[in-house]
DNA sequence: CAGTCTATAGACCGGTCGGTCTAGTGCTTT
DNA sequence: AAAGCACTAGACCGACCGGTCTATAGACTG
């Protein structure tokens, strides 16, 4: 009944958290947080459920915060990791990085956490990582501002202001299936931190 | 069996389809596409799945088209019938028009259609749907500021920029329960209208 | 008054949802 | 060798999903 005990692979697969993950990051940036079914998410990470809820106990909800931080950590690293002068150039530069992701993704994902908005409403754990994602994007950016000289309220409305046509950038070009919005709100939000002097 | 024909309501409502129709927007905007079922929509409008079927032959795809386009007619109205001199000052006037609902709602809804985003993957028509409400927003503001004396390819990068500021501090707003963000990116969006002179 | 049409009403359907549960496997520790 | 542990594996569950279907009520029309 049972079969012989030298047919499958051995378990060299200790990434089994980390496949799910990124399979559900994928699916969630295309579809959205509501769009996709763990069964979905599974079959991706070829994982079964048992591996799901042990490695996230907190059942999808927690792989949503999870994909939400890793998320953020890779646009803030990607912002960071820029080596540039002004903050212009900085927001230039990390934007056209993540243009090319759009773009060799055929715009089928949002760049930013648009797939995950509706969840406010309907998890608060959803919703407190999605704003703290936001926060911590729009310091990350603040602080940057404020060594160029920006004011204070300046630099954090300037900030905000760059996140926020990202945000709407990304799902512009979503919906058109085009990088020409985001590229456009790229270059505004560059223009946004130029310094008035 | 069958009842006595005269004990329930006559059928006064003929506008079962507006009903249905207008707690379908609540819904929608308040958890997106996918975070709302019909049998809720159909609670919310006090109506039987028959009528539903009867108004929407297409099902749930065909009320968030129909939703779409609510909107859309909405949003250019607000913009449209605001008197103005200045473009500038025309999306200050419809942008406070916006942020009043935002609060009046407790920030519980999107201004904009993030809660559709997700779906262009999903459906072929929502998508279209989708493009075309923001096509027509673009077109709208565009227009208005050939009428200033913008350049052609100046007014349309322009209104591209202002609703995707617009989207983006309606995410924004949503996420942290807080008009602030929306507020700003209408001040933002204000001011790209004007003419650099 | 029979026939037709619009609209209401809701039982019912297969499929999928997220989640639980038990069983088993292989490594490590004692 | 026995026990414990981390992890895999997937059958199973009730709830709900969107959608179809038949029945019927009321207004209009011949």
């Amino acid at each position: 009944m049972t079969p012989p005990p030298f047919d499958t692979a051995p378990p060299p697969a200790r990434d089994t958290r980390e496949r799910i993950l990124r399979a559900a990051l994928h699916l969630f940036r295309k579809r959205g947080y509501h769009g996709v079914g763990i069964t979905e998410i599974l079959e991706v990470a070829q994982a079964p459920k048992g591996s799901m809820y042990h490695h996230f106990p907190g059942g999808k909800e927690s792989i949503g915060v999870a994909v939400i931080q890793v998320m953020t950590r890779g646009l803030i690293d990607v912002f960071t990791a820029m080596p540039a002068q002004s903050t212009e150039a900085q927001v230039l530069q990390a934007g056209a990085q993540m243009a090319l992701v759009l773009e060799k993704t055929h715009h089928e994902i949002c760049a930013l956490f648009s797939g995950f908005v509706a969840e406010r409403t309907t998890s608060p754990l959803l919703g407190a990582a999605l704003a703290e994602a936001y926060d911590r994007m729009v310091a990350t950016l603040q602080e940057r501002l404020l060594a160029d000289g920006f004011a204070a309220a300046a630099a954090h409305d300037t900030a905000l202001s760059v996140v926020m046509l990202l945000e709407g950038g990304s799902i512009l070009s979503h919906t058109h299936q085009s990088i020409a919005p985001f590229r456009l709100a790229v270059r505004q939000a560059a223009s946004l931190c130029r310094l008035p002097a």
